[in-house]
DNA sequence: CGTTCAGTTGAGTTGCTTCAACCCGTGTGG
DNA sequence: CCACACGGGTTGAAGCAACTCAACTGAACG
């Protein structure tokens, strides 16, 4: 998905190195990454208040980079962890800012990547002040089905997320219980069925993108940088 | 607050021209201009689900600028509205590529620019999704007053913002009624009093910080692109 | 002087939260 | 091998924060 000159691939393949479910990833005090690239697992970019509540803010999927930097070069300003057992690669600073200039390519999909987290973001934000719980459920489970299929995966519907509905209440606003409580409510009514530690099948994908209040063909046009 | 090149600023100069409060500006179509600068006035960028509920994503002010474009330059995935008279100036894309090409300084102010907006979003979202009513209104307050005193307008703790309590809610995600009651409640407490339309004095501001959950200091790194 | 529009306040409702108990699958040490 | 702890998920009960509905106020305006 990031096709991009093969110097830049095998550097990422070069400075790999593997962190466990439940790091937590800082990039503050020397900052010379300036950014993340995910080969393998979840990782959750977060911040909280200072009550404990936390608001997860992105999840970063297997084939994504991120960037963590702050204002200034000063210290990140979100939190970052790993969901499960995952493999990353950062990118220095001085490196990245030399592809960028070298190639043509890499800004393009440099820029397709940024709005298309930002579109997410903005539809996050909307079913966050504005949508209920069902809504907003739905809603995760559509974002995240079209971003585990993103380049040609099909999987029929049927895909794992390795989340806690702790965490799935984190990232959508609500408690674990309720996250629970809607959950059951979308399996009972037969628009999915869940498995051992979420794992999601789809099995009625126009009622659950008329509960998510979302047109699904445009939503994965800008949600994701798939050319298609 | 955008200091790059003569020849920029002359260029918004020339195209400027007035909208009235209200006015939706409708950048889908033709998708000549690659951003927006304000002039004068407020603007709000917000989405709507189908059931009429509305979340302004962002609010634009003077000396702001904006990139309403969507993935694949199609139609724009949000909608732009005056919330005042306002006066703008649209930058075309194919001028902008090439400011941005040639200006080393223009490139520098927009990436601290996109830093500071996404910093400002993810505070959002962490009190849309975790915060009570309280915390939120106060935030909104904290980070509009950060907003209008950025480039040293000091003004005490005073200042308008040119909002109804109706957008105040769409903006938190709360109802134009409990935002009353809220403002009620800290008027009542003494954090700040509110005058004619929506304008704000802010009596205690460590308190209003305090309620906002905030650290003002680091949350003005963060948000704004002040080299101070 | 009537109309309109934003803000204010009260009353009643509800959707989500919290607390707590319980279940189940997995890991672990005596 | 059993006992036990542990982390997630599920469910019930009770509480409350924010919502809706509705009435009223006051300012602005033709």
């Amino acid at each position: 998905m990031l096709n991009t000159s093969s110097e830049f691939k095998n550097a990422m393949r070069r400075d790999q190195h593997a962190v466990n479910k439940g790091t937590i990833l800082k990039s503050e005090g020397d900052e010379t990454h300036a950014r993340l690239y995910v080969e393998e697992g979840w990782l959750a970019a977060s911040k909280s208040l200072e009550d404990g509540h936390q608001q997860i803010i992105e999840f970063i999927l297997p084939g994504e980079t991120y960037d963590p930097t702050a204002m200034n070069g000063k210290t990140s300003f979100l939190q970052i962890e790993a969901l499960c057992d995952a493999v990353i690669a950062p990118i220095g600073k001085t490196a990245w800012a030399r592809w960028l200039q070298e190639d043509p390519d890499l800004r393009k999909s440099e820029r397709l990547r940024d709005l298309a987290a930002q579109a997410r973001q903005s539809e996050r934000m909307l079913r966050l002040g504005q949508a209920s719980a069902e809504t907003r459920v739905a809603y995760v489970l559509i974002e995240l089905f079209i971003r585990v299929s993103e380049g040609g995966n099909q999987c029929h519907g049927k895909f794992h997320v390795p989340l806690s509905q702790q965490q799935i209440g984190d990232f959508t606003g609500l408690s674990s219980v309720h996250v629970c409580r809607t959950l059951r409510r979308l399996n009972r009514a037969g628009v999915i069925k869940t498995g051992d530690r979420m794992d999601i099948l789809i099995e009625d994908l126009p009622k659950l993108a008329q509960l998510a209040q979302v047109d699904i063909v445009a939503l994965r046009d800008e949600i994701t940088t798939d050319a298609a």
